[in-house]
DNA sequence: TATTGTTATACTCTATAACTATA
DNA sequence: TATAGTTATAGAGTATAACAATA
């Protein structure tokens, strides 16, 4: 039943999944002339509402200098507004504009397809399996112990 | 018993599993001196044999010329061997040497601790059913339909 | 004509550190 | 003294294209 090869870690297929979904994901981005990372951070402001940076640093994984310039990137096209925190006048509150909140809707649209894709050799209820074994690896799920 | 959140794209979770997983791979690396890419051509090349650079390229995803300053640099150490290809003289046979095959068992050994950390907040039996479930979202594994 | 490996270039990401304005 | 954001810099990765040798 099974290969000969031995099973590759576990690090080296997350690799080639996470290379994959971006991969796919990317093809469904073209048509709305955006790339990956600034979706991502799209995707993070709408689920999450106003965010300072370091805030969305943490949850996107990105680092400090390459948030001040994909923050640039979408103010520069109106989709992102930095405003004055209201109680920490060192930071900015980061929301998506009104431009932003429309384009949102359709990067979620294309992360659906994306996912479909993905996930095409799993059954339906291997999908949900996966997606909640994959919330505790990731420690973005319910079970993360931070 | 569910968040209140909306779960995150199966995308995001997987680049947060991924960087998580790298991150936890370079601690254990550390004391043997080598970063997660060299050491991932080492466990490939010791599952996998002697490759070309251009199999090699596919198989970890990495690009043409990282490649070859990859190889140059492992080579330099004495851990990877470039030999003629024995029926394509364009190729080059890239495999281990004596050293390399020894550095291969602390990697591996390091990957085995990296691997034990990244899914401790899985019970042994949910375990295997992700290794199952990512091979096939990976196409690495049997139920890759290329 | 296409492919393997090499080299070169430009662009982006990462990591680091300095700097400012606040806290 | 520490933190949020900005800026600058060096290093690594990615993407491209050109090239030599070979298929």
């Amino acid at each position: 039943m099974k290969s000969n090869q031995p099973p590759p870690p576990v690090g080296l297929a997350l690799r080639h999944a996470h290379l994959r979904a971006a991969r796919i994901f990317a093809e469904e981005l073209r048509p709305l002339g955006l790339e990956n990372a600034p979706a991502g951070l799209i995707i993070n402001l709408g689920h999450l509402g106003s965010l300072t940076q370091r805030q969305l640093m943490d949850v996107v994984g990105m680092d400090k200098s390459a948030m001040v310039r994909q923050l640039d990137q979408l103010e520069a096209r109106g989709l992102v507004r930095r405003r004055p925190h209201p109680t920490d006048r060192r930071a900015h509150a980061v929301e998506l504009t009104e431009a932003g909140r429309r384009l949102l809707g359709r990067v979620l649209e294309a992360a659906d397809r994306a996912e479909e894709r993905l996930l095409t050799g799993l059954a339906p209820e291997r999908r949900a399996e996966f997606r909640e074994l994959l919330l505790v690896v990731s420690e973005l799920g319910p079970s993360a112990q931070e």
